[in-house]
RNA sequence: GCCGCCAUCGUCUAGGGGACUAGGACGCUGCCCUCUCACGGCGGAAACCGGGGUUCGAAUCCCCGUGGCGGUACCA
């Protein structure tokens, strides 16, 4: 099996076009896996010179690496093939398959018009002007692993332009010939391509060879339902990534949009995504992109880190260091790297000084009297470790007569400025006796209304 | 307009004529755990777009309707 990705280089790698790229890479290395020899190739179509880039094509290498979708082949520009293309274009004038057309896109309507809006344009050689690929009679047939066979009415088809007046090639002519010469045997790609499948067999059909299996990938949606875009957030892999997503989650949430097997587990590794994968299962229809599911596979795996790992990315993310400690209580807290310094920054840059809502309710004139009972337990704890604060602390309300809550509570907002974070005892204990009881002083000094 | 694709809980899906009182996951929700928030555990509500067929029997097959989406470039 030799399949490929095909992105045209036009912005940044689209969510949808990773989507593309994983089922591709998941069904060669699957068919590898089961014994078949199999390549993943990769091929820039930069065809369309206005808009194809080598900062964009940068940033595809990038997000695909960061990804894990490796290659075997690539990436190979389309526009080096030109060549070649240009040559299989002169040979098809030559057999008289193709022609010379001055005519544009409004003579094709004005044709239509004449003729009727169901009647394909139909032109003759001019000896110059854009190149068309002369149309038969009859009908072609897409044969389509997820949605069988679909079949076209030649009769509604436009001569395709295969090659700008100036001789350049343009994507269905490059596609087809790039396909054929690297010997793809499946070609799976979004549905937005399957009307173009037809003109492309002509081309195959015109050069006498066997076209590819082809698989039309259902379209991604955002989360109202319209076609997935900017204004829904993520829309790309780099977004994804600065977001705070792991791509391992991010490659498991992708793997289970549009695709599912009869077994209903949700969270797969790699390899068994490769082994389970069967591009002919994926669904027909366009699937929606919502964080929600993505976010808390991603807390899924975040958890599944080693402590030591995920301060390591935490470290990479966020460019500052020594963040184990606070790591490491944080962990089931959070679910994105983005959700970690909103709970543990307070450890870093001091209590945070925007919750006054907290401060009023725990830093009352009761609020800080516990403090002052906590401060006077908690001065003389030698050593200072996290069995002895918590035991201190858990003393406190029996011997104040309070809830629980009515000590533990001040001395959060005292150490942490808010209501929310890590475990008392171990953020305490984190921050260590010095800085505690500082917190605590100033909480007691700076009581709130 | 024309050509084409598609249609199961709010979302992602399982289902390929009887195993469906339609399964799982996210989200939502009740309870438990609990120092906050989470995590975790145990429950709950929640769907076959509509109408015709075919059949002893349709979520599953066919037709029509409706709706969504894609294409309709000398873009890819």
């Amino acid at each position: 099996m030799r399949v490929r990705f095909a992105p045209s280089p036009t912005g940044a790698l689209h969510i949808g076009g990773a989507r593309a790229a994983l089922y591709n890479h998941l069904a060669a290395r699957g068919a590898a896996r089961r014994g078949e020899p199999s390549q993943f190739v990769l091929r820039i179509e930069d065809t369309d010179r206005e808009r194809s880039t080598p900062e964009n094509v940068e940033q595809i290498l990038d997000a695909l690496q960061w990804l894990g979708l490796d290659w075997d082949e690539g990436p190979i520009s389309q526009v080096s093939h030109e060549a070649r293309h240009r040559e299989v274009v002169e040979d098809l004038l030559t057999r008289g398959l193709a022609y010379r057309t001055t005519a544009t896109a409004d003579d094709v309507r004005a044709y239509k018009d004449e003729h009727g809006a169901d009647k394909g344009f139909r032109g003759t050689d001019q000896g110059e002007g854009a190149i068309r690929l002369h149309v038969p009679e009859g009908e072609l047939v897409v044969h389509d692993l997820i949605r069988g066979d679909t079949t076209f009415q030649n009769v509604h088809m436009d001569d395709p332009v295969i090659a700008r007046a100036d001789g350049s090639p343009l994507y269905n002519l490059a596609v087809a010939v790039d396909d054929i010469d690297a010997e793809i045997t499946h070609v799976i790609h979004g549905e937005d391509h399957l009307s173009n499948t037809p003109k492309q067999l002509l081309v195959y059909s015109a050069l006498g060879k066997e076209p590819p299996l082809f698989a039309h990938l259902p379209l991604l949606h955002g989360p109202d339902g319209k076609k997935l875009s900017k204004r829904h957030g993520a829309a790309s892999v780099q977004e994804l990534r600065d977001a705070g997503y792991l791509p391992e989650a991010v490659i498991n949430y992708l793997a289970l949009l549009g695709w599912g097997d009869s077994d209903d587990e949700t969270i797969l590794s790699r390899e068994e995504l490769e082994e389970r994968f069967d591009v002919g299962k994926v669904t027909k229809h366009p699937a929606r992109f919502d964080e929600t599911k993505l976010r808390w596979l991603n807390g899924k795996y975040l958890r599944a880190l080693s402590v030591d790992e995920l301060t390591d990315r935490l470290e990479q993310h966020t460019g500052r260091t020594g963040l184990r400690g606070a790591v490491e209580i944080s962990q089931e807290k959070i679910s994105t790297f983005h959700d970690f310094w909103p709970l543990a920054g307070f450890f870093f840059d001091g209590p945070k000084t925007d919750d006054q809502k907290a401060r009023d309710q725990w830093l009352d004139d009761d609020g800080r009297k516990t403090l002052a009972a906590a401060r006077d337990a908690l001065g003389v704890l030698d050593p200072f470790s996290l069995e002895a604060v918590e035991q201190t602390l858990r003393e406190l309300p029996a011997t104040l007569e309070v809830k629980p809550k009515q000590v533990f509570q001040p001395v959060r907002v005292a150490l942490a400025g808010t209501t929310v974070s890590p475990g008392i005892f171990e953020s305490a204990a984190l921050l260590g006796k010095d800085e505690t009881l500082r917190r605590i002083d100033a909480a007691i000094a700076s009581p709130g209304t």
